[in-house]
DNA sequence: TCTTTTATTTAGGTATACCTAAATATTTCC
DNA sequence: GGAAATATTTAGGTATACCTAAATAAAAGA
């Protein structure tokens, strides 16, 4: 028993994936909880499949404390990652789907590619290095061209700002976007940050608008 | 119990798919052992999984005799294999996958398509009639364009046809017909036909050669 | 510090889909 | 018709990945 399987399912993938996204290339431990509610699955069961990943030498486990992915861990999360921005990149080029629903299917279809077909999509594209949401798409050997971003929500008022990326997983949210014009590269000014978590007024694609605080936790910006 | 279950699994499609495979539009039976065979699967599961399906209404189940599909199950077998060519033509045409590589993704990615993306792809190919192999795509409906058509070892010597469809199972084999550049809507003539189940010659893109019954079996043509 | 709250894990159970070995039904052949 | 061969099903078991309820550990607050 213990014995290290090889994992391949569905499930490592969306685990691995959800603990990335939860502790990106920093070394912090990612808790049961947050990894149960990113993936929408019971606390139980996840302190299940994180000892599962453990055997597997996938994850490191520190029991009551969290996870943190090994660098076999991280590298398949990468992959995954890779994946899922060349098929969003690749639906919204070549078969002109929509902003937000690219990232519904992505969620299946990075599960789907065989290194075969992802290098093809990655060739077809030109290896591009941002997807549509303006999110970094890792090479072939898994580097991630480093950005200095901040939330649009951290920016002073008064400052020029362009925009880096919109996070892309939840399709309201994104038709919020892509009404008020915010995309990415596009050029943004916060001119006035209400007290207390209130909106943010902005000028973005000449248009003067107001933004919520939890959607401009959602922008990330370079600062100018 | 006993309830009939939604059964939306990657295994479901592939029973229903390897069932239409063998009994096409007929309402012959499909016998246990042959699904086994054509899945790979020990026939006690697949007893057990078309135990389930019929509970799900999606197969007629006789005892000891084999399963038919309902027009439910045969419904959704054909969609799969409507999104199984769409996706081996698009990997053709848009990604330039070879002809013998594209079995093997689009039998991954049938499983992997919603509503919405098949119809995206379809538009993108201008609603195509037949897959890189030959094989007939039926419509968003369900229909297939009826052919009439022959396995190329049952052509008598001295006749001509036109090669409608190789199947495109194996990998290996679809080398074979490269090779010997036997490809959909190439005429093709028996030249001779060797006795008790030997090779055919024949003449084929200006070339003559020698064809394997086995491979002769797998051949589908028009008889002129 | 000690109690309460929160987070995590353990215990026990479910569904899906596969397996082998053994039993039983059906078909084939003499 | 009956024995042998073949096909199918039953019985019992495995792995994956999920669940709820209960127990326990850790963190927070009085």
């Amino acid at each position: 028993m213990t014995k290290k399987v090889i994992r391949n399912s569905v499930s490592t993938e969306d685990y691995l994936k959800g603990i990335y996204r939860l502790t990106g290339e920093t070394d912090e431990f990612a808790t049961t909880n947050a990894i149960a509610e990113s993936l929408g699955i019971s606390a139980p069961s996840v302190t299940g499949m994180l000892k599962k990943l453990a055997q597997s030498r996938l994850v490191q486990h520190s029991p009551y404390h969290g996870v943190r992915l090994t660098a076999a861990g991280r590298s398949r999360a990468v992959k995954i990652l890779r994946r899922h921005r060349l098929v969003e990149l690749f639906l919204h080029k070549c078969l002109r789907m929509n902003w937000d629903e690219i990232h519904q299917e992505a969620e299946v279809l990075e599960h789907a590619l065989s290194e075969r077909l992802e290098s093809r999509i990655d060739e077809w594209l030109g290896h591009p290095r941002f997807d549509p949401h303006g999110a970094p798409i890792p090479d072939a050997a898994g580097n991630i061209i480093p950005r200095n971003v901040l939330k649009l929500s951290e920016i002073e008022a008064r400052c020029d700002a362009i925009v880096a990326q919109v996070m892309g997983q939840d399709a309201e949210l994104l038709s919020y976007f892509k009404e008020r014009r915010i995309f990415p590269n596009r050029r943004i000014t916060v001119l006035e940050k209400e007290k207390f978590g209130g909106s943010l007024k902005v000028r973005v694609s000449g248009k003067i608008q107001f933004i919520g605080l939890r959607a401009a936790q959602q922008i990330l910006v370079e600062q100018l």
